[in-house]
DNA sequence: CAGCCCTGACTGACCGGTCAGTCTAGGCTC
DNA sequence: GAGCCTAGACTGACCGGTCAGTCAGGGCTG
């Protein structure tokens, strides 16, 4: 068993690896710009190697797609069970997300090259669900543990929340000063679901 | 100088009709996805007339980029102007913007393509700048028109109503049944900018 | 008006390079 | 030594861009 565990784990490692090298690189230069050499050479393997593990190239995006948003939303949920306090999860799961430049403008140009996959390419047909899952279900926790919403409310203000948020990521991006505007973004956004729920909330609570 | 003017008209037809081929295919397949053969078959011409016009292909897409960002412009601005009352302006607006399924979606991938190549490649630097003059313009004299907003208040209001609105797009193309879908989107979408706008001239009106 | 020339839009063949995916051979581990 | 890994040479398709040359039209000259 431990002999097992250890060639599973050990061909679970190197996936790893090569799926955040894959990340590193498609996401800073896109997928469309990267060919599998480059990511064979940031892993430091060869070109082999990837259509080894994984079939072909949009086999390793769709994967890279899946652990980047597995990884990203995990980190979230860690900001969010490390602060306590109920009231404020809000504002901490946007600072949570809107976490660094660099690391913002990575994650949102993949994540948008994602969709570009999924709506052109029948492989990536199941991401889209995917996305929602991770992304709405996580929002949604943390209005319903830090408001009154619930059922189908909650639903349209995680779906309006996404929206903000995603909205605001994509006018950040086409800013040329996108490192020293990432703060006024973040605070910008932060007002503007808080707004929301505080609206959403005092009509649902006015009926 | 009628025959100046003639050729120079000439070659700026011919220059549309190549724009408005690209797009149309760009548009549905991808601009990574599309050989400039392709764009020439449509167009019923030779590839290399297209590098006759353009010098690459990456002129080739920025002007498409721009043309499509103005004709849509134009559109919209149509529309509201065929609508005399001022009060229902915002609801004009976001109804002549969610057209339908198909011209939607076509446009948000190719305007999400325009993203892609701004943030990576030199030559489109310019085109946040391009969208951002063009769109957050319509909308400001939208928001400046209907409501009391003005200056820095209208500034913020309008990076929040062309969040929610790019964000309730986002959300839309990564939906299977993009198509029926359509008009619950546009509804929220209208709801949601509608509540922020009445809730910022709220609060400004409350001091 | 007839012949001439020039211009510039347009074509199609072609080239050079790139890249996803294949294949073979070797090595490491159990 | 059997089976999993890994490397890296190789291939075939594709694609952006070049270029030589065609063709139509529109002046200009005599």
């Amino acid at each position: 068993m431990t002999s097992a565990a250890t060639v599973s784990t050990s061909a679970e490692e190197r996936r790893s690896e090569l799926l955040r090298a894959a990340y590193l690189v498609m996401a800073r230069d896109g997928v469309h710009r990267t060919p599998l050499a480059r990511v064979a050479e940031e892993a430091g393997v060869s070109k082999g190697l990837l259509l080894y593990h994984f079939q072909s190239k949009d086999a390793l995006v769709l994967k890279t797609l899946e652990w980047v948003l597995d990884t990203t939303a995990s980190r979230i949920r860690q900001a969010l069970a490390e602060s306590s306090e109920r009231s404020a999860a809000i504002s901490v799961v946007v600072d949570a997300v809107w976490v660094g430049p660099d690391q913002n403008r990575d994650f949102f140009r993949f994540y948008l090259d994602g969709l570009e996959h999924q709506t052109r390419s029948p492989q990536f047909e199941e991401l889209g669900d995917l996305a929602r899952t991770i992304i709405n279900g996580l929002y949604r926790e943390v209005i319903e543990s830090s408001t009154t919403l619930s059922g189908a409310d909650s639903e349209a203000a995680t779906t309006t929340m996404r929206a903000i948020i995603e909205g605001f990521f994509l006018q950040w991006l086409q800013t040329h000063n996108w490192k020293t505007n990432h703060q006024r973004y973040r605070d910008r956004c932060l007002l503007a679901v808080s707004s929301m729920l505080a609206l959403s909330a005092g009509r649902i609570s006015d009926r």
